[in-house]
DNA sequence: TTGACATATTCCTATATGGGAATGTAATGT
DNA sequence: ACATTACATTCCCATATAGGAATATGTCAA
């Protein structure tokens, strides 16, 4: 099986910074396509395929004016990506201090023999696979 | 260009369901892979290659513990998510109240010519591209 | 050392992507 | 009708998937 498509959630539709700077820029006020093209600078083409995939799940809404198309966030839209990434909130408050405690550890001399806790970060993550 | 990586960023890691349900799961305790592989009824070598993602990106640490790796969220490589989400929060409380409008609209016999919104959830949206 | 267990990696393939160029389509003004 | 403006769609292709199967790596126990 292939990734999931783009279009089949907003978790995947957020997933192109792009599609997320068109959202905040939108998010206020409704734009013209044009004034996206222009103000982001990226491709006409590309931007409407950006809209058309945020259009199909629910991100954005549009209404015609004249000639234009009216673009604008669907902040509703958002929100169960905020929720499920709210249900983390609680547990990194907790880990806060197990962070410190390494960090400590860390810039401390008499490190030998920690819990040896991967972070996992990309930064640690080469460092940890020689 | 193709799509980013998963690997790129917690934006595309997270974007894979499973992904997500694997997050949760080691959210409060950590856990040997063969726990997520039976709990969460996923193939093995799929478990570990999500997991690799997960620690590339952060958002999972690990931690050996004899023949077996125990792995737990790392909550705090969430927080980008929450925050980006979090911005539009305020944009859905004034939504709110256009949304019920045009609701009520939508039931209301006369609906002749309302300003034409496209919602853009996918039900609508096949609807209107006939 | 050998075997069993736990996890990681490789090989495989169908599939969806994003960008640019070119083209299609819709609405306007004259 | 026609040119123009504003978007949308199509065609192109290199690339990275997610699984499953098979295999490799690593660790403990006797």
């Amino acid at each position: 099986m292939a990734r999931a498509a783009t279009t089949s959630d907003a978790f995947n539709a957020v997933a192109e910074p792009r599609r997320r700077e068109i959202l905040n820029f939108i998010a206020l006020q409704e734009r013209p396509v044009g004034e996206i093209v222009d103000s982001l600078g990226m491709g006409q083409p590309s931007v409407s395929k950006h809209l058309r995939v945020l259009l199909e799940v629910g991100l954005v809404n549009v209404r015609r004016d004249g000639r234009r198309m009216l673009y604008r966030t669907n902040a509703e839209a958002v929100r169960p990506l905020h929720e499920w990434t709210e249900t983390f909130e609680r547990f990194w408050r907790h880990q806060l201090s197990r962070v410190k405690e390494r960090a400590e550890r860390k810039s401390n001399p008499s490190n030998d023999k920690g819990p040896e806790f991967i972070s996992g970060r990309k930064d640690d993550f080469d460092r940890n696979k020689n």
